[in-house]
This record gives C-alpha cells, structure tokens and sequence, in this order.
DNA sequence: CTTGACCTTTCAGTTACTGGAAAGAATAGA
DNA sequence: TCTATTCTTTCCAGTAACTGAAAGGTCAAG
C-alpha cells in the first residue's frame, strides 16, 4: 500500500501520514526499491487509532504513550484511564471557561443595540 | 512610564506588551533618548482593552479591528455587535464539540476498570 | 565605581500540521 | 516507445500568539 491509498483508508491527509513517520509516532514499516513508503495493515490500524485519540483532543505526546499502550499486552487499565482521566478534566475546566465567556458574552451581545450609533456596551466592558 | 510599569497596569508580560508593538497593534508612544519604549495612561488603556479582548477568544486580527472601532468615535455599534456575535457562534459551536467529547469519554472513563488487567474499553474504543 | 535591575534587539522554539517547490518514479494512453 | 499525467520523495517555509534565551546597552543606589 503506498501512502495515498493508507492516508485513505486511515481517514488522514497524506501530508499528516508524512509527519506522523517524520516524528517517529507510525512510521512506514517498510520502502519500495524506489523509496516510497509502503503500508501494510496493521500500519493502518495504528494511524486510524491515532486519528481517534487525536479527534478525542489527546497531544501527540499523549498519543504516543496511548499507542504504545495499545500495543503492550502488559499494559494495565489503570494507565490507560490515567490519562484518559487527566483529558477529560482538562475537556471540564475547558468547558467551564467556555461557558462564563459564553455567558458574558451573549449577555453583552444580547444588550448591544446594533445600529448606527456609536454606542455600545460590548466596546464599554473591554475599554 | 517604561515597559514594565506598563505591562503591570495593563496586566500582561513584557514580552507581549514588546510583541504587540513589534506586529504593530499598540506601539510605545514615545522613546527615551537611551530608546526605551515610554507609555502613557492612553496607551495602557488599549493595552487593557486588547487584553480583555483577547479574554474572550478574540484573534489578534480580531482585537485589531476592534480597537480600530474602541477609537472611532464615528463606529456603529453594528459592527462591534456583527464581530462580538461571530465570536459568540465559534464559541457555541465549540461548546457543543467538547460537549460531545465529553460524553463519550466520560461514558469511557466510566466503563473502564482503571485495576492492573490489560482490557480497556478506551483502546478498545481508539482501535 | 560597581552591582544589580531594567532595557534593547534578534533568533529560536512552541503545536500540529499545511503548502509549495524541485525532482525522481510509475503508469496509462497513443 | 514516447509522452503526459500522476504519484512520490525531500526540504523549506509559514501558521498563532507568544515565550525563552543570548548578548549587550542604561540607570539608580550604595
């Protein structure tokens, strides 16, 4: 499989395969004689794990050990929840934050005229 | 007033106050002889003024425009209201995103043991 | 006069890619 | 077989919004 048809069959741009081999997170398993890298399945299936972790906010440093988690027999839950646990507090305080700018926000946006006039209450709070 | 007494009243590092007069957002007024950058009340007021902005998620090429509209005197509310709206949009559709992250790893944080077994519903999940 | 705090510029690094250029390799069609 | 197109390679640069560090000039206190 060259890397076309494996950035399609993992749901990534080509470019981002590229770079998951260049940072030595899924590198191609093997080289044709001409030097193109070549992809086998299982190659694939850990692209496409990595797409999801990537979908669920994880770094890449996160994906990394969750990768060799994946493929370590030995591993333990425990690990894996680890750091899943710590992604989902960081998902928590980010929503939280997203919600009292939400509320402010909306609450500016909601007391804003919107007409011709120069007047506004959105412009008052940030000066 | 020299960089650091203004990035304490506008409540930003010195770096970013040096970093938003290099991209030409809010300039030192004035130099002394000797070259350093000299503030004045107004220019910290716009120092605030991007701050809080950017508090809210504002681009810098967002708080630009809005700062250009903060010293209009002859703006429309319209248009502050056209910008702050926009980013009222981005945040509500992260909002639902990380909303939906949220439970699905939540609901996997959940069902996993986290003991010293390897089976995991989350890389089963990621797999 | 020296010490230490403060200021300057410039360069590099951060995250996770993405775009583009130049050039070699493979393939399909005439 | 020749050619046109497509695929691949590597390398370099750019993105957003800073942040850290290096190397050196300035200023106030003791």
């Amino acid at each position: 499989m060259n890397i076309s048809a494996a950035s399609k069959a993992a749901g990534l741009p080509i470019k981002t395969v590229r770079y998951y081999a260049d940072i030595g997170l899924v590198r191609a398993p093997s080289r044709s004689d001409a030097g193109y890298r070549t992809y086998d399945d299982a190659a694939v299936r850990k692209l496409v794990f990595i797409r999801r972790s990537r979908e669920f906010g994880f770094t890449i440093e996160e994906c990394r050990e969750l990768l060799g988690l994946y493929q370590d027999k030995d591993r333990t839950s425990a690990e894996v929840k680890r750091i899943a646990s710590k992604r989902l507090e960081e998902i928590e305080k980010k929503q939280r934050e997203l919600q009292s700018l939400h509320d402010e926000l909306a609450h500016l946006v909601k007391t804003c005229r919107g007409d011709h006039r120069p007047d506004c209450p959105i412009i008052d709070y940030l000066g």
